[in-house]
DNA sequence: GTTTGCCTTGACGCTCACGTCAACGTTTAC
DNA sequence: GTAAACGTTGACGTGAGCGTCAAGGCAAAC
């Protein structure tokens, strides 16, 4: 199949596609005329590039997953790279939701603070914010 | 005080307070010699932007804030501008979380899915990564 | 033969918060 | 007089993952 059609199989843009090809995540033939041409087993590389984007993952961090399908394992977390990225992005994600989970604590207790002093006083005050550089005329 | 001082005394860099003033965050009085020239209120600001900043604040995010203390409030926080903002943040964190959260999950699920197979067949195979573009000699 | 719709490469644009020069003026110390 | 340490504006670079032209070639329908 051509590029246009694997982009609508994917439901992604050929600009993306070509991208990958880009970064060594996608390899294509290509026919007489200079079009490329893909296969089955690339749009499953595609498929799976998107499962993991997701989940948050870079595109460097999909090589591996892309390294296993191609190497002919039917799933690409077969192989012992694609299992240490799921690791470290695990670590990753559990420091992120720590850290977030203070700053909403955080911003939580920053906001009773503020309308407790609203309660107080009886009052919250506008005010004239400065425009951004863009908004400027 | 001349810039390089503000910028010691708020731990950042001259680039980012030119840059603040750029945003219309910032402004200077301007001595003869074209020096920028700050007072202490104008590090009061610097420093509830970073203390924004640390929470997760686009500069544009601090905007309200920083006119609630030009405005003469002892706190940034207390005009209805801010508390917008604070509301606004506070539910974007909690979709975050949520997001993060399932992600975890499902990052978990398929780690621990991989293992099982791995232990399964007895072993976990080694596959070639293709090398990033940067990587390529 | 011309329109339409595909494809090609190449190059610049976008966000965000600055970093990093470059080229130059000012102030103070020696 | 000159060197060091300040300051000024302006312009381009950074990273991630593409979007958006531009200028052209190829293929099938009319």
């Amino acid at each position: 199949m051509l590029i246009g059609e694997l982009a609508r199989r994917t439901g992604t843009t050929t600009r993306a596609l070509r991208f990958y090809e880009a970064q060594g995540l996608l390899r294509a033939q290509r026919s007489a005329n200079g079009y490329r041409e893909y296969d089955e087993d690339d749009l499953r590389l595609v498929t799976e590039i998107q499962a993991l984007q997701t989940v948050g993952f870079t595109l460097d961090d999909t090589r591996p997953f892309v390294a296993c399908l191609r190497a002919g394992h039917e799933s690409g977390d077969s192989c012992v790279d694609s299992i240490e990225v799921y690791r470290r992005k695990l670590a990753e994600v559990d420091a992120f939701l720590g850290r977030l989970g203070a700053v909403r604590a955080e911003l939580h207790g920053k906001l009773a603070e503020a309308l407790t002093r609203q309660d107080e006083s009886g009052h919250a005050d506008p005010c004239v914010v400065a425009p951004s550089p863009s908004e400027e005329h």
